[in-house]
DNA sequence: CCCAATGTCTCATTACACGGGACACCACCA
DNA sequence: TGGTGGTGTCCCGTGTAATGAGACATTGGG
């Protein structure tokens, strides 16, 4: 088992492509961002399942308010899901802890300020602040990215037992932009780096146009257990002026967390 | 079918209670705001399910993501599940939209602003605003309430079709506290005035020494899709100052949700 | 008018979930 | 030290409930 790693590995291992319930899900995780509401035949088509199978899930699915159908008949997912979803982030405290933490973060610094945490090798953002008026940013809560192409990824990785890091470089570095980091002996060179600065940056390696700036947040027995970062249009952002200011709210959010300095 | 109601009946009715999916997601249900992490046992006895059948249906979430399990083997709810619902959020774009309106009503009244709408008769909060420092309060994001208590909830089901009213009343009219309205005679006589005015009160009827103002949101053709209010302890609020802040607020969200005026 | 795509439902078949039960721990107590 | 109740974990024979091919009706476009 990874050390550091939150999930542990059951010994039986289920097939999801034929358990009904991996197969409930997958018809859930089709729904992408961009989408609003699919059709019947739209779901069967993409989780690969027979129609009528996809059909009758999605029904089920509607009956327990996981899913919701629209007067036309398209699906969409349902409140029920927002619901535990909110659970799940309650059930860790960081959200709340951190999040008065935030607020000052993006009002000191008049960026948006982000707060992401590790899960199954990807980042995923649990809250985000943005200034008033609100920049044009890709990033959006309970998205996900992979950990190479930003700065609270970078952050976290630094500070991860090195079976994570393996993990993460095993499955590809992806190129989202010309600045991402593509090469191993260049992103391990970078997380040692960060790991003696304690400091993460996103040069236009995930969007071209915005940059970041990172910090860890680790809690009880010294784990990293997220990042925050503030992050904005190159133009508009200064990552040494605001460097100081992530870093002091990540030291914060980490006493509260149970870190002991 | 309900006009205005959003979600469909399915024709087909399959029995939550046997159906593989109906039992998972009544596995994931038992877990509770206050509650952290729950034993395998603890899960099988809430959910009523056989130990063996919630532990392996436990393992099969787990290897999806949809719940984590700790190093010492308990489980809670997984980022797999924040992650749809947050994208089920997402899909109504209604969050999004009002989130600005929202931070501006509570910057101005110095108090907690709160955006909810209705589902299956209960009322969900999809976002709340708290000006700092934060009071007391005991709503959550992803919370759900009874509507009866709550302004939102007044708010929204005064401009639902009399169906929906119906069915709220025959569910029983629940009281939290000596305020709560537990007369379908006095709930009718209120619903008409905040129709009449387009204002919701809540003069501690979900909890003691919390007051709350709510005005509803309108979509297209007129349906009402959810409600704002600004709430905060009775000492410190003025409901009759806050009123028409609330009021704008709730009009310029139903401007861009497409409401013709 | 045709054809392709879709919504909806039925039903015989069988794969798969089910859950009783077994076993090993652990903690507490006498 | 042995007993007892609560666990985590796993096996496996059984039967039930999910499965998916297919039928049929609509829709809409050309």
């Amino acid at each position: 088992m990874l050390p550091g790693c939150y999930c542990r590995v059951m010994v039986t291992q289920i097939d999801p492509a034929v358990s009904s319930v991996g197969r409930a899900f997958a018809l859930l995780s089709v729904f992408q961002s961009r989408d609003r509401e699919l059709t019947a035949a739209e779901l069967a088509r993409r989780s690969g399942l027979p129609r009528s199978t996809a059909y009758r899930m999605a029904g089920e699915l509607t009956g327990l308010g996981i899913l919701e159908q629209t007067l036309d008949g398209r699906f969409r997912l349902g409140l029920k899901l927002f619901e535990l979803g909110q659970l799940a982030l309650y059930q860790r405290g960081l959200r709340e802890s951190a999040a008065c933490f935030l607020a000052d973060l993006s009002n000191a610094t008049r960026q948006a300020a982000h707060l992401a945490v590790m899960d199954n090798c990807e980042v995923v953002y649990l809250d985000i602040i943005r200034p008033s008026p609100p920049p044009r940013l890709r990033s959006r809560v309970g998205g996900r990215l992979p950990p190479t192409v930003t700065g609270v990824g970078k952050a976290i990785l630094a500070f991860s037992p090195p079976e994570v890091v393996d993990e993460v470089i095993a499955r590809g570095l992806p190129r989202l932009t010309t600045n991402s980091i593509t090469d191993e002996a260049r992103l391990r060179a970078e997380l040692v780096k960060i790991r003696r600065t304690g400091l993460a940056f996103d040069h236009q390696e995930q969007a071209v146009g915005t940059s970041c700036c990172a910090a860890p947040i680790f809690g009880a027995n010294h784990q990293v257990v997220g990042a925050v970062s503030v992050s904005g249009h190159t133009s508009s952002i200064r990552l040494d002026l605001v460097a100081a200011a992530v870093q002091s709210t990540a030291a914060g959010i980490s006493r509260v967390q149970g870190a002991q300095t």
